[in-house]
RNA sequence: CGGGGCGUAGCGCAGCCUGGUUAGCGCACUUGACUGGGGGUCAAGGGGCCGGAGGUUCAAAUCCUCUCGCCCCGACCA
């Protein structure tokens, strides 16, 4: 086709970074905010996925019994120092306000890198009795952290994300939550953003800044690097005590609570990109597209222009009812322009209505990842439609999963492992660890890969480190990662 | 923060080395006509204090200093 000659996307072959970056302008996204460091504007149509995002995930947060609340941005700075890990973790990346109203502050606000703090002051003040327990909180906020080399999407200085935070009577009911979020992370992954993820825990180095265990799920983007799509953190009782969280059991005896964080951010939005899109730009899950159906008034010279636009907007009412997005771009572009366009923003099907179109009772559509165009009659169109995307999210879904498994590779030696990692190369690899901090450095410094978790899901398979030779129960996972 | 690259019209770039009157090109944009099934054609237009601040000079997009931002590679991280 004559769409790679006209394409203002970068290949992913001759350069990814701007390949990302190009998919990111050329779709509508969002740009470099460039007046604020690391910060980035999310143009209507990137905040327009992000919104589907919000809405599937709150449905699922509220589902499992969670309630939205909303914390202040500004947290006290002594409130970060409480918990000795969490100030070690995020002292560097902090934001801090030092004046307000005129004056110097008598102490000053850090701008929230993440709520687990201002919320276990809050949770003190609720929580008194068991009965008060569970105790499941979200909250739908920015945060800002303060990156030395930021992406868009990937890593911004200030972001979107949900933070969930909650507090339970004893461990084992923490953990169990710690578990459900994970698990709803990723079916939210597989089931709505067609992203294939890898459920596991994450070793000691990789741990949340005050957590006792951190699980994430892990995705492979086109290039073989991971991205850490989501965490849930059992965080025991370190803020509970940090924060004298406690309550009273049945017995009246005085407990701290265990609690739970987890959270996504607008980086799942990178991961979508980097996950489906191609060299003719975005390529989008109809659940989250913003846009499923473009839908293209063809006009000639001699035909009736209103007759052809009210063919369209029926169509686009048709599809409307039965809960399909579709726009009908009356703009006055020629259809070459338009069809570009809309392939750019990952539209995933676009039908064409024009004259000959009208005559024989038909529409002309075209998948986003088709090549050719199909005549569709008419009859039964919204069923058809809502059938193709139905299937289209379930093949973005396999393409991906394919992927992942033919750049997924078991390795027993060292020497084979640094040649899987050799420049910039990655793919998954389950290789043997022996569970100490010293192997995991040493990897990490020699290529650059890092074990992105100890799978859940993973069957035992005794074996030996492939550094120390130790025995070992089962293989971890590791991969270079953003 | 270390190494590298780059800031000139909305976007992509040339000009800078070797200073010189009105700062160019492609795309985009505006108006009109012809067009319209894969990024149209022709014609006429609009848009720049050359990232910012200092300095050198008769003269600065160009040379010097500082600064801000972006991109790439590291270290840190959702």
């Amino acid at each position: 086709m004559s769409q790679q000659s006209a394409s203002r996307i970068t290949p992913r072959a001759e350069d990814y970074s701007r390949w990302y970056l190009d998919v990111i302008r050329q779709g509508d996204l969002a740009e470099p905010a460039e007046v604020v460091k690391g910060a980035m504007v999310i143009k209507p149509h990137g905040f327009a996925i992000w919104e589907k995002i919000q809405r599937a995930l709150d449905d699922m947060f509220k589902e499992t019994g969670h309630q939205n609340a909303y914390f202040p941005l500004l947290i006290p700075e002594s409130f970060i120092k409480k918990e000795a890990e969490h100030v070690d973790g995020f002292s560097p990346e902090l934001a801090v306000v030092t004046h307000a109203g005129g004056k110097e502050l008598e102490e000053p606000y850090v701008i929230r890198p993440t709520s687990e703090t201002i919320i276990g002051h809050f949770f003190q003040r609720w929580i008194e009795s068991y009965r008060d327990l569970p105790l499941l909180i979200n909250q739908w906020a920015n945060v800002m952290r303060w990156e030395l080399r930021t992406r868009m999407f990937l890593r911004t200085s200030e972001f979107l994300w949900q933070e969930g935070h909650t507090a339970h009577a004893n461990h084992a009911e923490a953990k169990e939550e710690v578990q459900r979020m994970l698990r709803i992370y990723a079916r939210f992954a597989e089931e709505w953003m067609a992203m294939p993820v890898i459920c596991g825990e994450k070793t000691a180095s990789e741990r949340f800044a005050g957590a006792l265990e951190t699980y994430s799920i892990e995705a492979m983007m086109q290039d073989g690097k991971a991205l850490q799509a989501g965490t849930s953190h059992d965080l025991g009782q370190n803020f509970g005590k940090a924060f004298d969280v406690t309550f009273q059991n049945e017995k009246g005896e005085s407990e701290h609570v265990w609690q739970t964080s987890w959270g996504v951010s607008t980086r799942l939005i990178g991961g979508l990109i980097m996950t489906h899109s191609d060299d003719n730009g975005l390529v989008l899950p109809p659940k989250l597209a913003p846009v499923q159906v473009a839908i293209i008034p063809i006009l000639a010279k001699n035909c009736d222009e209103n007759q052809i636009f009210s063919a369209c907007d029926k169509i686009q009412e048709e599809l409307k009812a039965e809960g399909i997005s579709a726009v009908c771009d009356k703009r006055d572009y020629k259809p070459g322009y338009k069809y570009h366009e809309w392939e750019q923003k990952g539209a995933p099907m676009r039908i064409e209505i024009g004259p000959r179109d009208l005559e024989k009772n038909q529409v002309m559509m075209k998948g986003r990842l088709e090549q050719e165009k199909t005549p569709l009659s008419m009859d039964n169109l919204r069923g058809k439609i809502q059938a193709y995307l139905d299937k289209y999210q379930t093949m973005l879904f396999e393409r991906a999963k394919t992927r992942r498994e033919e750049s997924t590779i078991n390795i027993d030696t060292y020497d084979e492992f640094k040649n899987v990692f050799a420049g910039q190369n990655s793919r998954f690899v389950y290789a043997h660890w022996d569970g100490s901090a010293e192997t995991e450095a040493k990897i990490k410094e020699e290529t650059k890969a890092t074990i992105r978790c100890i799978p859940l899901d993973q069957p035992e398979e005794p074996g030996h480190c492939m550094i120390s030779g130790a025995p070992t129960k089962k293989r971890v996972l590791f991969a270079k990662s953003y």
